[in-house]
DNA sequence: ATGGCTGCAAACACTTTGCATCGGC
DNA sequence: GCCGATGCAAAGTGTTTGCAGCCAT
């Protein structure tokens, strides 16, 4: 709970000259530790540990995150946005009747894509929406019961 | 301006039972000429022809063409939707520096893509964040003159 | 001790909704 | 004529900002 990981990101922040306080700690191991949360989501959990953090602080913290390129906005066809700390690209697949969010592999063909038609690529975004297994049988099993789409 | 070109968008909404109105059909057409606009952008041509078409409208027509799956949404970086005909899967490629968005045809490994992982996909959406010649060009001459990223 | 960071609340931008009226069918 | 669609304005979300006090450096 008090021990401090060391972390290349708040690293990156000291390089910076931004100051390394409780709250940003405490939003940093919520973001490495859940990908993909909302504004919302990372408010809730912070709060748990710290009651008196505020939304604001969390909003500007992951601004300040974007804006160094440490975390990565995600829309998942949602209509407010998603954060998760930059690595490896990966593909989301969203579930449109269960809303979960599962992350594989890039696809191969645009894993070294990095220029493309004289666009220089700096970040591939690829969200698949469709249905996951579950809900996939799901579905099938309801329709078999009388309740087609 | 007042010839009504037969679509087959037009036909879908009668075939739901829903009224063909004189604001879808201005919608519509906008929407259909204008591909990736967002709703301010769709509000701001239909009201140069039609003065008294309220936002309100724009949004609840662009609701229903979107749950009709007529229309995609997608979020370009931006913090509010941008709206498209659904058609051909496509891949956006949106530059940092002046935000212009080009589409180029899909990549070839994922056209065929319908399922991966006992995911079955309905929609691939690919975004492809970077820089576009013009402004990869304008950067690098303005490195050359001394104003480095 | 200094200036960046925080919490709070008010402001903002985008989108949705209630209600009376209008107009497609 | 009926009932869905519209316009307006008010209400709802998600996010940003102003300001006084706090705390990392």
């Amino acid at each position: 709970m008090t021990d401090q990981a060391p972390s290349p990101i708040v690293d990156r922040l000291r390089e910076e000259g931004r100051r390394i306080t409780r709250e940003r700690r405490l939003l940093l191991e919520i973001i490495e530790r859940n990908p993909h949360l909302d504004a919302a989501g990372i408010y809730l959990l912070a709060h748990q540990q710290n009651a008196k953090i505020g939304l604001a602080t969390v909003y500007r913290t992951l601004n300040l995150l974007t804006e160094l390129e440490l975390v990565d906005v995600v829309s998942l066809g949602e209509d407010h946005s998603h954060y998760e700390i930059r690595g490896d690209d990966h593909v989301h697949l969203v579930c449109l009747d269960c809303g979960s969010v599962r992350e594989i592999p890039p696809l191969p063909d645009f894993r070294s894509l990095d220029e493309i038609e004289g666009f220089e690529v700096h970040q591939a975004h690829l969200e698949l929406i469709g249905l996951c297994e579950a809900c996939r049988k799901k579905r099938a099993s309801n329709e078999s019961k009388g309740t087609p789409a």
